[in-house]
DNA sequence: GATGAATGAGTCTTCATTCAT
DNA sequence: GATGAATGAAGACTCATTCAT
């Protein structure tokens, strides 16, 4: 413990460098896009040289990558959050929502790194299916279990739509989107927006008369 | 109009050349996105030379642009559609959104459009405006009149939701980018998802002794 | 024939342009190597850019083989001539030895031939094995074809030397790295090195009564 | 002398490092050339870093003399083992051709000098004239001086080609060369090769009859 | 003495764009 | 109208060399 104090101002340097690199990276790459991104201007950004980029990542490539892993948000939490739930399901599942929106869309990290599978996924297959084995479905594996739960109460209709998360939480995708196209230039009601989402999700469209003739 | 029967072959592949390079543009932007296509690619697509693309649009920009604008899917009669729309409002709904797949998700096209917007939207913020004011706007415009009716009708809840066509059609969305990630990789039941949609949106996910809580 | 004058000015140019790139990259190959030849000086010596070079030869690994290739002399005129010869065969291998010198070590294009298959062997052996094959291969086994009819005429000595045409050659080799290394530093009497290797071939070091001893 | 017993093993390593360096130069150069050697290679191989490289060595290039001083074979012996020659000089001429394939024909350091000598030359003129008049020239004289002694006996043909040892010993670079080249890939007969360059450099090609024609 | 992070000049290579034919 | 040779700016990557620690 006495020891890590004693790095030298060099030896933490050095340790901070590659993060600062990744950091910059994340900025030039969601500003430009993989292609159009100069490594001298990540390196600019540091406030370094392209050659100190190059001691610690071989290519452009490897050091995308390793910034999309670096990024990538845990969701770890996010299942914590769940655990702690209580109360009836579908409150659960607005505070859930609340949280969601609050750690995915909102997030200006987990929003780029969204943009980023979409537009160089076909340039790093790989990454979009790590990425998506490791954070994404285990996403929606959290938001299936909850609904699960809420059935086997009998708080929730057993849809066969519960199967599927990604329709329950499509709209907070779609919120992301917005953010990452228009978010200076158009303005909008997050809040009606969640909740919007909330209540359409809990009650449907249907009147409760028109219900039964379904 | 007999001027235009009496065009020679030749001519009229002159008249077509415009075109098919705006075609063999759109699959090499798809393919390799704005910055990494190269326009001689696009040429050789076509069968012609760089020259002959250079003669046709001033430049790389100026030609991807054209392209968009060419490809962007008319949304008329998706509105003509909606009129033609009779009975009940959850069948109407429901006629609309199996003809919303079809036409939008279903669509290459249309998703290779959405995708543009989402990876080349910060370098054409015009193009995505244009866009976004002239297709996207409408068919969520469309959705909305609809789902008023609905509820001047009364066969709809009054849910504030209902003015937010990106909550109800998010799902299209989200299954149009499951397309574009993963089409080939991880096949899907495109039916259940539709129909899980259909069913939540319609009904939502609470059971009815439960919705009363709310 | 007489569509061949009528190439245009442009389509002769183009014609002209590889070759005349392949001599120039000859000559800056020659003057620095491989690896510290700059793909700009042998388009600059050229008259043209960068770009033209890469127009017609992908990397400077393909200029360089092409150039080696393109350079490589050509060895069916050595063997017409020793087709020519006749008289005894020391005079005959006389003459050969003589047109061998003209043709292989005088001549500047072999001598950096050869040392380009020292100095690159390493780096382009496909290029070293098939010069092998191709052209010394060939003249080696013309000059054996020589010795062994004279043998087998009973004016040369059925030694197994003659079969090894790399020990009847050497001297020639010899001189062309001289050449290599000293041209214009030292000079040296050419034709005493011809005569003197003709001689010693002809009729070795020994003197008549010593040779009884052997 | 004392004093350089009792150096301990830390000092002893130091006294070493700038030969240990010298030898991983050598084989770095030999595997790339001169250009395409990293000084950080040739520090790896010894087990230090760049730094230490440059600590002993201001340059590359001082380097690479460095390395070529160092690694010169040194003559002195072979002028040795020629006074301690004996008997015929016939006997003595194959005796000296063995000692001086085995010293510098089948040496690879020797072989790998004169490698550096055609691909380096030019780069590094003063290092081959030094060489030359150093090693090479020496090597030479006593050659001569040889067989000078041997026409002196009376044993030896007065052929003005005895003045020229680059004839005589021609064979052996020829040789050195094919084990550059080739060594691995096309194998050959050594002891053949000496004996006949031998056999022929003594007896000459021409049978005992032909012999008088000239 | 030794280290290794950092520099930046140097090179290969690509490709949008031009224009003479 | 069409071609395609030529241009040259731009950007990835390398590596000799330096120097603070």
């Amino acid at each position: 413990m006495a020891e890590k104090k004693k790095l030298g101002v060099r030896a933490q340097r050095k340790a901070a460098r590659p993060l600062e690199i990744l950091d910059a990276a994340f900025e030039e790459f969601v500003a430009h896009g993989y292609v159009a991104t100069r490594v001298e201007d990540i390196a600019a950004r540091v406030g370094v040289t392209k050659g100190t980029v190059y001691f610690y990542f071989e290519t452009k490539e490897v050091l995308f990558e390793a910034m999309f892993k670096h990024m990538a948000v845990p969701f770890a939490d996010i299942r914590a959050q769940l655990k702690t739930l209580t109360g009836p399901y579908p409150d659960r599942i607005k505070a859930f929502f609340y949280f969601f929106y609050e750690r995915i869309v909102l997030d200006r990290r987990s929003r780029e790194m969204l943009r980023f599978i979409i537009s160089e996924g076909s340039r790093f297959p790989q990454v979009v299916d790590r990425h998506y084995e490791e954070t994404i479905a285990p996403m929606f594996d959290a938001a299936r279990e909850l609904f699960e739960e809420g059935v086997a109460a009998g708080e929730l209709r057993a849809s066969a739509a519960l199967q599927i998360p990604e329709l329950t939480l499509s709209p907070a995708i779609m919120l992301s989107f917005w953010y990452m196209l228009f978010a200076d230039r158009k303005p909008r009601d997050v809040k009606a927006f969640i909740d919007g989402h909330v209540d359409l999700l809990l009650n449907g469209m249907v009147t409760r008369a028109e219900r039964t003739i379904k």
